[in-house]
DNA sequence: TCCGGATCGCTTGTATACAAGATATGAATC
DNA sequence: GATTCATATCTTGTATACAAGCGATCCGGA
C-alpha cells in the first residue's frame, strides 16, 4: 500500500518520516515544527522540509499560520469525534461493498489477518493487536473494489492513528474489538452487506462509554504535550 | 467557505488560481505545469509555484511523476465512477445528519437556496443552475453539523466538478435535478433521516443510462485535450 | 510597579544558483 | 533504413542568499 522503495525526491520520504513522528507520539499535538531545527535534524536545506511540511497541511496533520509555522494540528474533542463519525462510515461503506465484492483470494486474506489479531489477543499484546488490527481493516478496505475509497478510508485511519491506539489500552477492548471483528468476518463472508455495514459502523463509531475513553485518552495526549510546547 | 483575504503566502494564491484554471478546463486533464512556465505566466519564481503543485498533488488533482513534473490528473473511467459512488455515500450522510439536526435558519437557507436553483431552470440557464447547485448541496452539507464531513464532501464536491458540469448539460438533467431536489428537501425538513440519506444517495450516483453519460462526457474532454497536451 | 511603544533578532516566504536525472537529438553501426 | 548508444540540453530537485513580518525584549513614562 505505500510506495516502495526511493521516491527520488527527499521531500516525500521527508513527509513519511515526520507523519511516522507524529502519529507515534514523538511529535505531539502543538508541537513547533521549526523548518530549520527539521533541516538541521534530517541533514538537509529548509527546501525539502517546507514542502514536506505543506504536503502534511494538505491532510491536516499539521497546521501552518502564514509567517507563523507549523504546528502539528490540535484536534478539540468535536472535531476529533467529527472524524470518527466520518470514519464509522467510511468503514461502514467498505463493508458492504466489500459483502457483495469480495474475492476468494480476499476472503482468505480478511481470515488471516482475523486469526493474527485472534494471536495477539490471546497473547494480551496490545502494541501487536494494534498493528494487526490495521491490517485487518485495510483487508476490508481493498475487498470493497473501490481503489478510492480504499484510500480515503486509509487516510483517516491513519488520520486517527493516535487516538485509536490509546483507546485499545482501556480495559477490555481488546477482547471487545476481536468479537466485533468476528462478527464482521461473518457477515462479509456471508454477503450480508447491510448488516456488515451496520456492524462496521458502530465497531467504529464513539458512542456512549467509549466517549469518555476517548476524552481521557485526549487528555492524556495533552499532558504529554506540556512537557514539549515552549 | 473560502479564506477571506490576502493569505500573505503567494503559494496559496497560486494553488487556488491554477486549481480554478483545472476545474474550469483551462488547464485540461493531461496538461503539462511546467515550473517555469507558471512562474512565468504569474510573475513569480519556481519556489512558490513548486509549493502550489505539491498542495494540488496532494488533493490528487494534479500528478507529480519524480524528475518527470507535474500534469494535471487524468481520471479514468473506473476511478471517477469510484469517486462518484464515495461522493454519494458523503452526500447521503450529509442528508441523514442535516435530516436530524438542522436548525430553523439553515432549513431557511436551504429553501432559499432551492428556490435560486428554481430560477435557473425556468430560465433554462445551465451555467446559473451548476452554480447555484453547489450552494444547495453545501447548505445540507453544512446542516449536517459536521464539520469535517462538510469539508470533505465539499473537497470532493470541487474535485468533480467538471464532471458535473457536462453532465448538467444533458438533456433534462437539469429539470429531473430539481424535482430531486425537491424531494429531498421535504424529506430532510420532514426529519426522515433514512429517507433523506437514500434520496441524496440515488441522487449522485452515476448509474444506468447517467453512466453512459458520463463517459460520453470523459470523452468529450479527451478529444479537448488532444488540442492541449504536446 | 505596571503598561506601552519602539527596536532588534529570529523565522518564514521568495528568489536565485547549483546539482542531478530524464528526454531528445544525432551519429554510427547493423 | 532502422536501431542503439552517446552526448547535449532541458527540467526537476536541493541548497543558499535575500527580503519581509512577527515576536520578544528593553526602555521610557505614568
Amino acid at each position: 500500500m505505500a510506495e516502495a522503495a526511493q521516491p527520488s525526491r527527499r521531500s516525500e520520504q521527508l513527509g513519511e518520516e515526520i507523519e511516522e513522528r507524529i502519529v507515534t507520539g514523538r511529535y505531539p499535538p502543538g508541537f513547533r515544527l521549526d523548518e530549520q531545527d527539521l533541516a538541521a535534524e534530517f541533514g538537509v536545506s529548509r527546501t525539502p522540509i517546507r514542502e514536506a511540511l505543506i504536503y502534511l497541511a494538505s491532510s491536516g496533520l499539521v497546521e501552518t499560520r502564514p509567517r507563523r509555522g507549523a504546528i502539528v494540528a490540535e484536534l478539540s474533542p468535536t472535531r476529533l469525534c467529527e472524524m470518527f463519525e466520518v470514519m464509522a462510515e467510511l468503514e461502514a461503506m467498505c463493508g458492504r461493498l466489500a459483502a457483495r465484492r469480495i474475492t476468494q483470494e480476499e476472503q482468505a486474506a480478511l481470515l488471516e489477518a482475523h486469526r493474527a489479531c485472534e494471536s495477539a489477543r490471546d497473547a494480551d499484546d496490545p502494541d501487536t493487536y494494534y498493528r494487526l488490527n490495521e491490517v485487518f481493516h485495510q483487508q476490508i478496505y481493498q475487498a470493497s473494489h473501490n481503489s478510492f475509497l480504499a484510500e480515503q478510508a486509509d487516510l483517516l485511519h491513519r488520520r486517527l492513528r493516535p487516538y485509536r491506539r490509546l483507546q485499545l489500552r482501556v480495559r477490555n477492548r481488546m477482547k471487545t474489538s476481536y468479537s466485533e471483528h468476528q462478527h464482521i468476518v461473518d457477515l462479509i463472508l456471508a454477503g450480508e452487506s447491510d448488516q456488515a455495514a451496520t456492524t462496521l459502523r458502530s465497531h467504529v463509531v464513539v458512542q456512549g462509554e467509549r466517549f469518555a475513553d476517548l476524552i481521557s485518552s485526549l487528555a492524556e495526549l495533552q499532558s504529554r504535550l506540556g512537557t514539549h510546547a515552549a
